[in-house]
DNA sequence: TCTCGTTTTACGGTTTTCCGTAAAAAACAT
DNA sequence: ATGTTTTTTACGGAAAACCGTAAAACGAGA
């Protein structure tokens, strides 16, 4: 079994039983952070020290509060992390269940396990820490197997993303344009711009702009 | 200290961690549902039985799956379980953070505590419940507690929720006043229903109508 | 009942969205 | 190079949002 184990999560109630259960593995060298910037400073230094982690199981999402941080998300973390620590095993452990999202992080961030936070996550978070350690990848909670075979949402790209920011912003199409046209993004034409938005009401069934980004919003997307 | 308790709570990972808190109060008779449902069932029996619970710590939101549920969320199975036992003390503890859902669980729901989850969120329930115990009320995470003093959306009523609610399901001005009209709600004049929604753009500084539901949907309202 | 003040509604003009069609530009294959 | 397809942009008209002004309806107090 793995070694050295950390664990990025900010709230107490989740780290408690999340740390219990990676002791009823067997594994007795564990390391719990409550920032990112914590759980990076913890990965440097085993680095250094040349006892580095075997396997990271971070949330994604951190509450902010008083102290500044540089790092803000799971995303954001195991992206640093794995720039230091390439071979490092990860396995996320979110409430997130969307699949554009949980997509991302199998084919983006590389991660080699996925566990959504539900009411029976912590034996499928044993077993997939089991299952990396295997060498298995691509591991999922059993409710969202869907999300790596749903074809729907694989169409939407960065710049749909940003277009819909844009938009919950209250810009104009036409400042659109010109923030696009500034920053070198195309197409930046009007036309263009409303062709993109329409497809897009047209995917998410949305009557009008305010629909569509009050769609976005539910799905995370913005 | 208290005798029997009731945990509410979908999450695993979190459950855990909080029936141990308890049971490291010296409460010995704990029980603990995942359904909003099984939580009424449990307070209706131990009702019948003469052995009704003293106090209540739920959750706010509970993830939906493959089963059918009557209770959805933490506020409803608040509210039903004062309806057949208002005497019993409740404590909410929830991820929420926003002044205006609190402020109404406080209010309208008649809550004891609101203890937030976070990093240090553990111990603050231990506290709220002891606190509870010895009759104290409105009892909040320190981090929160501006949130009971917060005026800034005392003037924000139901009837802009469910404006601002129409809009983000895609209706026009003129869809939503037929639909008022049709449930006799009041004002309903194309007119009217613009100046209010005006009135919100000024008050939470949006440019425009896409943009006042990206605030809305940030901020919880809707 | 009358008056004053507030709320609701009506109306008109401007801007923006919305939704076609079509031209221009770019990417691609032969 | 040349023709074809796709992408991007331009344009125009109808609908809706946007924003100010003014009339009508309502409610409380005298």
């Amino acid at each position: 079994m793995f070694q050295k184990v950390l664990v990025a999560e900010d709230l107490d109630s989740i780290s408690i039983a999340v740390v219990q259960a990676i002791e009823d593995l067997g594994i007795t060298e564990i390391h719990h952070a409550k920032y990112c910037d914590d759980a990076l400073l913890k990965v440097k230094k085993a680095i250094k020290d040349k006892r580095p982690y075997d396997l990271l199981i971070s949330d994604l999402s951190f509450k902010t509060d008083h102290r500044e941080t540089q790092l803000n998300s799971g995303d954001e973390l195991i992206a640093a992390v794995k720039k230091l620590q390439p071979t490092i095993k990860t396995v996320v452990f979110s409430i997130e269940d969307k699949s554009f999202r949980i997509k991302s992080l199998f084919n983006d961030l590389g991660i080699n396990a996925y566990v959504a936070k539900g009411r029976n996550s912590i034996p499928e978070l044993i077993k997939a820490i089991q299952s990396v350690f295997n060498n298995n990848s691509k591991i999922i909670s059993p409710e969202l197997s869907h999300a790596l075979r749903d074809k729907s949402l694989i169409e939407i790209e960065t710049y749909d993303i940003l277009l819909l920011k844009s938009l919950s912003k209250g810009l104009t199409v036409d400042e659109i344009g010109l923030d696009f046209k500034n920053s070198g993004i195309i197409p930046n034409g009007g036309s263009s711009l409303e062709k993109r938005i329409s497809k897009l009401k047209i995917f998410f069934k949305a009557n009008n702009n305010v629909h569509l980004i009050a769609i976005a919003k539910d799905l995370g997307l913005v």
